[in-house]
Parts: C-alpha cells; structure tokens; sequence
DNA sequence: CTGCATCCCAAACGATACTG
DNA sequence: CAGTATCGTTTGGGATGCAG
C-alpha cells in the first residue's frame, strides 16, 4: 500500500486533474463552443428568432440528431430559449437569451482574429508540409 | 439520372457545406481552439519557453501521445517553434511564435467571459435538470 | 413539423511497449 | 529525455425509422 505503481500515480494525478477541469470555467465554455454547431446555431440565431425548420435550412449539412441535441444543450445552459406553439402542425421558434447574445462577442472575437491571421498559419502550414516532404525524399 | 433521392441530394449539400467549411477562417481556428489540449499548452508557454517535460508535468493527465501530437499541430501552425539542443540526453524547448502569442489576447477574452458568466449558465442547467425530473416523476 | 430511439461506422484518445 | 508504434476502447455523429 506504500507502493504505488507508475500507472497508479498517474491515474491518481488524471482523476485529480479531471476534477479540476471540471470545476474551471473556461474549460466548460470552451467544452460549450468548441461544439462543432453550437457556434453555427448561436450565429443563426443572431438577428432574431428562428423556427426548427428554418434552422435546419440554413445550417446545411446539420442532420436532425445534431441539430435537436445541440438545442437541448444550449437550452439547458440557459442561452436560448425554446417556443412551442401547439397547432397542427407544430411550430417550435428558438431565440437567443441575453446570455447567449452576449457570447456573440466572443464569437466575434474569435472571428476578427481568424480573419486577421489565418491567412498567415495557413502559409505555415504548407510551408511545414513542404519541408517535410523534401525530408522524406 | 434525373431523379434524385433526399439522401443523394442530402449528401450533394453536405459536401458543398464541407467545401466552405473548410475555406472558413472562423471555423479553421474553432477546430484548433477547440483541442482539449491546445489551449493548456499556449497558456503553459505563455510566460516563455518550456522543455517537453516540464509541459508534460505542468499539463498534468495529458498523455505523451496526446502532448506530442498537439505540439506537432500548433508548429506547424506557426503558433510555436521547436528548439532542438543535441546533447546528451536530448533538450527540445518549445517556444510561442510572436502569431501564437497574440492568439492568447482571445483566450483571455473567454476567461473573461466563463469567469463573468458560466455560474449563470451552471445555475440554468441545474434548474433544467431539476424541471426535468419533476417532469418524469 | 419537430423530435426521439436505434443501429452502426469512423475517428479520437489512452495505455503500453519500444527506440535514438 | 523525447519521442514513435501499435492496440483496444470509447465517443461522436450520421442514417434510418417511428411518433406526437
């Protein structure tokens, strides 16, 4: 028992690290936006309310499992807001809270950054590759 | 050839939906920001240099396959360089380029916000997970 | 129209063992 | 010390079918 593996240790420093992730902020709001569609929803949803349907249209290439999960997911984190109008047929409009609305700024951020410098890690990029392959040959 | 099944032209607007997806700056550093790791590296290199182990130690839980890895992805973003010292044994220090740097101007911002707002989020969750069990009960 | 349940495949990740 | 290679498991996510 005062023996520890290599394995034990490091499992021990894994689970006290996962429960510190857990507990950190940034880590759960980037787990939130770093959500493949969240980010495509949240912007959708900028200028207004939209319809399941009309949600559907517009992010295209979301299937329908995606799409309902991510909206019961930012509905639980309290950043949009879901409608139900009973009629035949149903009719279900979503909108953003003010919470949610405020994370547009964040998104706005990380979209100006992107515009400044993406252009520059893309040539990285090729410019890595390049040389990686004349060292292989 | 004229007809067209849902799921063939599903497919058709997936693929054309890949095509700008993957020309979207925004969505290009999303993909990157997102890593579970990336961001604990650019924050762990934020006040200077670190050698692989000392990244490996203070970014407790990451496993050597998962470090290496994202250390290969963000040199060849340009966002870090590699510094090998060929001695006996070997020293690789890895540094933040002057373009990751400035990357880390939008993660404080998403500091900012998580810290600023994710208790209202966790409140929200907690108040939908509750309305959900009184639902089913 | 909106959404849930199921099946299933591919990619991501961790654990482990081995190398210059 | 700083990786690479391989394997097995988990997870994400699409397709499909059914339901209120």
């Amino acid at each position: 028992m005062t023996t520890m593996t290599a394995a034990d240790s490091r499992s021990e420093a894994k689970e006290a690290y996962d429960a510190f992730l857990a507990a950190c902020p940034s880590r759960a709001l980037l787990d939130r936006i770093s959500d493949k569609w969240v980010s495509l929803v949240l912007v959708a949803l900028a200028d207004g309310s939209r319809r399941y349907s009309e949600l559907s249209r517009q992010i295209a290439g979301v299937s329908q499992k995606m799409l309902t999960q991510t909206l019961r997911i930012l509905e639980r984190d309290g950043l949009i807001t879901r409608e139900l109008t009973v009629s035949v047929p149903v009719r279900v409009d979503y909108t953003l809270t003010p919470l949610g609305a405020s994370l547009l700024t964040i998104l706005a951020a990380i979209k100006d950054w992107a515009e400044a410098n993406m252009d520059e890690v893309f040539v990285a990029r090729e410019r890595y590759d390049e040389q990686a392959r004349s060292a292989s040959a």
